[in-house]
DNA sequence: ACAAAATCTTAAGCTTTTCTTAACCATTTT
DNA sequence: AAAATGGTTAAGAAAAGCTTAAGATTTTGT
């Protein structure tokens, strides 16, 4: 049995998280405003839901305090908050709303997921010999190792979370724009173009793969 | 096993650090008030963490006080004690509230590491070949040294402390505005630019490294 | 308490890194 | 074959970092 907490103001978008979360069997506890939530650290929470738009200490005050628990951000969209890239490399996930039942639910489950695994060695997400620092944004297989940028992490950090799956690109792009409308695929393609330029200063084999027509996903 | 000393006069932060301390086996002396705190001074202890606000005695007075014991103050970022500052150069670290459980224990876990460490040879921070006096604020390589003043002493020191990761430029912006909210990136710029002049004094090699959108970091 | 010295912040101009735009070609789908 | 999607590259724009200097603030010495 898993405790998520729920950092949310507005009371029917809580009734309605908790709702869905307790359907379920999620424990779920309830915080209605940032200064109040970290008094629940003491109760073992597994996962945070929390809200950027909060009364008191705001949203991106909370990510910097909480450090091992995952974060999934709800987000309205429409709000214009030009930090949010920002908040990306301390939250781990985020949700725009408002948001689909079957996907929250579904990146609730990966972060759960990772957070099990991330227990022991922290700090670090692998996958075949590639390994991505979180702390250092340093890419790295066997003594090789390079230098990413910002939304390089970002892209990658998605990837390698969703390894397995495909990461779609209005996803992707999401992570480089949160705040624009005009999807511009095209500089996906270019950030993609430069981690895989990256990635092949340490190894020759491929690990980007294009879905076509949908998005990108580590290769199996 | 190490006593650390909780002096906190709010009764649930009270507990709630205790409870986190108690399972992590330390021995948890309390206090809840500042008067009260320096009678404890006879039970060996090893760590004292420190709330700012305190009744009768302020925090600062229990700073001057304390002399061969490491303080970790615990200060509410909101409230406005512009003689914040002052206090870093006596104490050896801080926390804002509201905190998180790990840094916490973290922190902890550096200060009576660097306190045993300090037994022996005695209050140097070293990396390389650089030397930092932490009761002179006298950085030194070989037989050169320079002066440093109080901000750039804290925001070396937090570079030394953590020397193999990176430091964030908000945690290093916290050592310099404690009470402010303008973070002010421009100032931190320019302490950073400061010491890498005083350090030119010293030597030729580079010692600070900037990591692009995060921090600063110690060179490899 | 006052003046001098030291320190810190602000602001400007410059450099470097990163991001986006756009062009061009390759590949896949219709 | 045409249209759409993907890949690469290069150039310009934007953002982040570096340094310097001047003004403000704090500390220190008398």
């Amino acid at each position: 049995m898993k405790n998520i907490l729920v950092v949310e103001d507005d009371i029917d978008i809580h009734n309605l998280i908790k709702e869905i979360l307790e359907k379920e069997q999620y424990k779920v506890f309830d915080s209605y405003s940032g200064t109040e939530c970290l008094l629940l650290e003491k109760e073992k929470i597994d996962l945070i839901l929390l809200d950027l738009m909060l009364p008191g200490l705001n949203g991106e005050e909370v990510i910097k305090r909480v450090k091992n628990i995952p974060i999934i951000v709800l987000s309205a969209k429409s709000s214009y908050d030009s930090k949010v890239n920002v908040l990306l490399s301390g939250a781990n996930d985020y949700i725009t709303k408002p948001f689909n039942k079957d996907e929250l639910l579904a990146r609730i489950k990966v972060q759960l997921r990772l957070s099990e695994n991330k227990m022991e060695d922290s700090l670090e997400l692998k996958y075949k010999d590639l390994n991505l620092n979180l702390d250092t944004r340093n890419l790295s297989l066997k003594d090789k190792s390079v230098q990413l940028t910002k939304t390089e992490f970002a892209i990658m950090k998605q990837l390698l979370i969703n390894s397995g799956s495909v990461v779609t690109k209005s996803r992707l792009l999401d992570l480089i724009n949160i705040d624009t409308e005009d999807c511009d695929e095209n500089s996906l393609k270019v950030h993609i173009s430069n981690i895989r330029r990256k990635i092949r200063k340490l190894t020759d084999v491929e690990y980007i793969e294009a879905v076509w027509g949908i998005g990108f996903k580590m290769c199996d």
